[in-house]
DNA sequence: TTTGGTTAGTTGTTAAAACAACTATATGCC
DNA sequence: GGCATATAGTTGTTTTAACAACTAACCAAA
């Protein structure tokens, strides 16, 4: 039998998401400040956009972890805003594959630096080390709940 | 100059809390399951009143990282459903001091099971060592944001 | 080729989040 | 005491989240 130091239902911030919620906020701001009319959601659906231009909605819900409907509406919103456009695709008619427009591109290299600012001040003091345990636990949480 | 091994800017789950997101949506589905009738920030908000009853409104937000106007609604919600009461402060007119109903106090156990259910699944593999690191960092990216 | 099941996306609804602007009360300083 | 400032809470508004229910298109098997 394991020897528990702690009760895991006291784990109330790893549910509730208090530090993933300080860094959202965090970031947030920084985009206020800069005047890039972004928010976290939307940004996140850019993120993996950045990295692959071209994919279907129902692909940005597993790489955002969001169901459809919210898609739906977080793509309606940043074609509203002129970032990213819906083009039906050819092979599958009921896809729309989303691509980037040049505006959302070049927002790429600030929101990168406001990304890597903000984790750096949430996890300044802390040691690689432990970035890394905690990298690899979150990855099993989220691979244990899927 | 520290020898980083990763870019801290690809911490994307870090910011976008696909972790606690996962904890957050399996903890709410048993409570839907349960019938509890109780939302993941409703029972964020009961989990403190569980600790101490009887506390302010802005008690309660220092506690579950929320502001006013979040707060007053989601305690108006659980006025509505006969969880909550509010009690003016004879001390200090401005304050509603919140206090738990019978209702409410008979839903702690049953919470505190599924919560405690909820972490043992999402940490199932994980060692406790592991796990008391990400309490330490996230208590620290806690600290450092707020 | 038709039928049944699956997948992609949309719409409707309710609760919540974030921000600004507001009222009322309390407190501290002159 | 009177005034400035801070604190507690509410209201209004816009965006998002989650769920259910829906349409349209695809696919596979009879």
């Amino acid at each position: 039998m394991p020897n528990n130091q702690f009760k895991k239902s006291e784990l109330y911030s790893f549910i509730t998401g208090v530090a993933s919620t300080a860094i959202a906020r965090r970031l947030q701001k920084k985009f206020n400040q800069a005047d890039l009319n972004l928010t976290i959601e939307q940004w996140s659906v850019l993120y993996h956009l950045w990295k692959e231009d071209g994919i279907s909605q129902q692909d940005l819900c597993k790489a955002t972890f969001r169901d459809k409907p919210s898609m739906t509406r977080l793509v309606d919103n940043l074609e509203k805003a002129g970032m990213v456009k819906r083009i039906p695709s050819k092979a599958d008619r009921r896809k729309n594959m989303i691509y980037l427009t040049e505006q959302a591109k070049e927002m790429q290299d600030p929101c990168y630096g406001f990304a890597e600012e903000t984790v750096e001040e949430a996890l300044s003091g802390v040691s690689d080390d432990k970035i890394e345990v905690c990298k690899e636990v979150l990855k099993i949480v989220y691979e244990n709940l899927r």
